[in-house]
DNA sequence: CCTACCGATCGGTAGG
DNA sequence: CCTACCGATCGGTAGG
């Protein structure tokens, strides 16, 4: 264990915040986990809020470079959908401690804060909504609202952490197969 | 105002959990929403704790009931899956704050009290998994893995709060609809 | 990155 | 239900 790096303690963090929720977690609990005392971690930050916003910032970064790389994919739009769901999945199997975070304690941000992130998860969500407008357009997809559609599978996709475990009886793979399943359905035309 | 009841002091506290987390709550805090002082709290009740296990009981209770309702209910499986789904949607609605606690807050219990919201937790789950089941014996639905449908609507049920606002464009009437289609959508037989 | 510390606040209790 | 208080812990700082 060289010397604590920055990266070190937003990690950490992550950790922490996911399990104990922000506010269930001290600046000594948080210097214990890099092994420091909790004061040291003022050498690499400024207040505690900063490593929140830090740790939100890193879980929207990795959704949205999931959703850029789905979108320039030269596929269909069918195609594309199953590109966001599979790249959600394995944001929140991969870095389940970001997007907790992320999911769950922004609201704890300062009000002027909380705009960063709820404009991350917007640009997000449009992704979802422009696949599902261009799957209409081809006619590959049933005409439906696709805020309400991009929504009700995000809430889909965003539960999983609650729930699915690498290991159990379903793989990864089937995982987003069931999903993919679930949400083309109520795509399909008649 | 009257004098404080326990029961004035829990639903305040389903307030605060709901907004600002358990840990983010303080007795004090607590007792300035009632209208007491914090220490005055301990008259009522025995321990902060003790509050969030009753708040968490009360959001899981009003599932329950309304799981009970709906499979009494002398109606097909069909029926049966859109009493749960707008039996859920009035649960979330009209007591959002217990089930914000119920949903978010119940990890801070100490381990040995988890088991009781979890457990209440899976009766409630069952309720679906059974329609699922009598609805693909009777030939009504697809037959698809009732524990993984179950999951998943119940993931869209449970996002509500984060995202639907009552007096939206959208009302509740039609909420619980675009729901509906879009589950039993995954669950027509071809 | 530690030592030594700050004022504020925490959950909770004794005694009335 | 308040007064008065407990020891522990909070986020954070000065100075090295």
């Amino acid at each position: 264990m060289a010397t604590v790096t920055r990266s070190d303690i937003i990690d950490a963090a992550g950790r922490l915040f996911a399990e104990r929720g922000y506010h269930g977690t001290s600046m000594r609990d948080l210097g214990n986990e890099v092994g420091l005392l909790g004061s040291s971690i003022y050498s690499h930050v400024n207040s505690k809020a900063e490593i929140l916003t830090e740790v939100i910032d890193k879980g929207a970064k990795l959704f949205q470079a999931s959703a850029d790389a789905a979108l320039a994919a030269p596929v269909s739009a069918p195609e594309k959908l199953e590109l966001l769901i599979s790249g959600h999945i394995d944001v929140v199997m991969d870095h389940a401690n970001e997007v907790k975070t992320f999911l769950y304690e922004s609201r704890f941000l300062a009000a002027d804060q909380r705009a960063v992130p709820l404009e991350q998860r917007n640009t997000y969500e449009a992704a979802f909504r422009s696949v599902f407008v261009q799957g209409a357009e081809a006619g590959d997809f049933k005409r439906l609202d696709p805020v309400i559609t991009s929504i009700l599978t995000l809430s889909i996709l965003n539960a999983i952490e609650r729930w699915f475990r690498d290991d159990g009886r379903l793989d990864r793979g089937e995982l987003t197969q069931r999903i993919v399943g679930f949400t083309k359905a109520s795509l399909e035309k008649e």
